[in-house]
DNA sequence: GTTTTAACGTGACAAACATCACTATTATAA
DNA sequence: TTATAATAGTGATGTTTGTCACGTTAAAAC
């Protein structure tokens, strides 16, 4: 379990064991059920989340109360409402368990312990956060540069596992486009 | 003209002046005309750029020869083909101005070094690489969530400056709608 | 100052996509 | 096990948006 953890900060950054434990009691495993929220919509975010197993989704639900979905975090996935978070605001989308999940929890306080404790872990945060944003604006170059149809293939071809995970509702949601279209595309 | 980046890093870590010095040193400071690349697609991408003045806009060309455009980097915004800064490859992207442009250049090489020596500039990389992943979340939200005439009334609002120094045809591609399309939205 | 190029608006038509309605199937829960 | 809810496919129809074509104006280049 810890070793899920262990093992992906030491691909970034050499830390010593002693090092490595420091880190680790900083976060706190917890496990979740199936539809429970990590993160309510309107609520306070106090933690980011490291996804050691199951599959969460990041949603946003708008006025018409159509849910659009912002991401999806699978195994050794960090995820959280960032925004939220780093400013200590109100959530603006909920995270929530499309499996049963188990993560670690890392506090805003602890995140900020960390980095300024221990310079290699800001240097694997900002690795983090660089991959982030690059996979973001790849995402909004698809947007910008393929219909619903090349999209859905680019993501089937990217993400392939995640299709015997995901219902096609929730693929449609996070693809930008109708149940009914996407489904009209598979046949 | 050094002033800008001096107080920009200000805003986000306390430096002493001699730190600051020592940070600028690591610049230098470019000038650009209008139409001029600072980045090719398919070229090396050595630097990164922050904007003294100016405009520019990073653009992908597909292969049908259609310009989309991935961002606008204005006065005190940090700008690359970020992924292929980062991992050393040729540009998917190019920077171009849109007007003419000062910008103090960063390369990779200054970036690390500076990261690694001090650790207060590798936290004020991370927190610009934190902001620019939650404005990207944003943009793609607003994908997700918005028709074209939606996007086009949200940008007018959170950057109507950018109305006055950039054109319809550019705008068109920033939002991902067809310039005739964005032409009837104004009337 | 004239020529050339880019920018803008607009009509006509086609393509992409959303929405509504209905049915069938599969999970889930009672 | 049955009842209930979630998932998935599909036809019909309407809206949104893209593409092509044209004319006009403004700016840039010569």
């Amino acid at each position: 379990m810890e070793e899920k953890l262990r093992d992906h900060i030491k691909k970034i950054v050499l830390l010593t064991d002693d090092e490595l434990s420091y880190v680790l009691l900083h976060f706190s495993l917890a496990a979740y059920k199936k539809n429970e929220f990590l993160i309510q919509q309107g609520e306070n975010v106090d933690n980011c989340y490291f996804v050691v197993s199951g599959l969460l989704k990041l949603v946003y639900n708008d006025k018409e109360g159509k849910q659009h979905i912002v991401s999806f975090a699978m195994e050794d996935w960090w995820e959280s409402d960032f925004s939220a978070y780093f400013t200590q605001s109100k959530a603006k989308m909920s995270l929530q368990c499309i499996e049963d999940t188990m993560v670690y929890s890392l506090s805003l306080k602890n995140y900020q312990k960390l980095s300024a404790k221990l310079p290699k872990m800001e240097h694997f945060f900002l690795q983090k956060s660089n991959l982030g944003f690059i996979a973001s604006q790849n995402r909004i170059l698809s947007f910008l540069t393929s219909n619903a149809k090349e999209r859905y293939e680019q993501l089937l071809k990217q993400y392939p596992l995640l299709f015997q995970r995901v219902s096609k509702t929730l693929l449609a949601s996070y693809l930008g486009v109708s149940r009914e279209t996407l489904s009209r595309f598979s046949s």
